[in-house]
DNA sequence: TCCTTTATGATAGCATGCTATGTAAATGGA
DNA sequence: TCCATTTACATAGCATGCTATCATAAAGGA
């Protein structure tokens, strides 16, 4: 059996990923901010006062994995946890102001990243590419 | 400024990387693997006896990352390392039997996986997909 | 009402990956 | 030859992500 990883989806997928990730934390380390620090972020600043439960559900990670990235952002001062009288197992996620003020740098930072990620493609081939692997996630989430 | 996660090349990126990294963990788990042990494995399995400076570089990985995914294959018996006399500095990673057993199984996981996970494209998308993160992956590394 | 089931989180333990730092061996030039 | 530099690894500490498990609260049916 010949594997080449330079040809599978799942090597390549691994190290487009990481490196994404390494070029977002340059970019994100004046700003005091984590990767997946700012994917919650991006849900909060749309609607702020979400559950745990409802993030994990956005970001589709493990409850487990959205708990702990929970605790390191209140440690880092971008949330706090809102006891809700209605209902005492949860608790409302909400934004500080901290975490309201990175907003536009973190975005442009995202936004540059992404940029920067895709220079060597066209417009056409960009699309392409973001379509392409909406459909591969879609399929393995499907089972 | 707006920022559609779905839209955003490394949000989906980091899921895919994600989804195909779980599958393989399921496909892997009968096996005693891991998916970082795979990786090393494939390199080892077309040259014996490299050392973990090569296995960084080609995996590219930092040398700390290798240097604990190696620990933990020693620890679970896929390798050996073997003292160098030349350079006292270096240890050759050697395969071991068990090793050496589980490639045609792993190396069908990991193209069974590969192909679960393009299911959903036709042979001229597939290959598209692949050539888009090539060259995303050689943007990155280039700076 | 009471009790079983379900839902929500927290925590422990582990794999991968990173940065920073320490140690020892090899190398290369004065 | 000797010492400074470079190379190869190991280790510490942390972020993300996962599975497994536990505790607590809410819901729902008998």
């Amino acid at each position: 059996m010949e594997f080449a990883k330079t040809h599978s989806a799942g090597f390549l997928a691994n190290h487009m990923a990481r490196l994404f990730a390494a070029g977002l934390q340059q970019r994100f380390k004046e700003l005091d901010l984590a990767p997946a620090q700012f994917m919650v972020l991006l849900e909060l600043w749309e609607e702020d006062g979400l559950t745990q439960a409802v993030l994990t559900d956005r970001l589709d990670v493990e409850q487990a994995t959205m708990a702990n990235t929970l605790s390191r952002m209140q440690r880092d001062g971008l949330i706090d946890r809102i006891a809700n009288p209605k209902d005492k197992r949860t608790r409302g996620i909400k934004l500080t102001p901290k975490a309201r003020e990175v907003r536009q740098k973190a975005l442009t930072a995202a936004a540059t990243q992404n940029a920067e990620a895709l220079k060597g493609l066209n417009e056409q081939e960009a699309e392409t590419l973001i379509a392409l692997m909406q459909k591969v996630i879609l399929t393995l989430k499907r089972r």
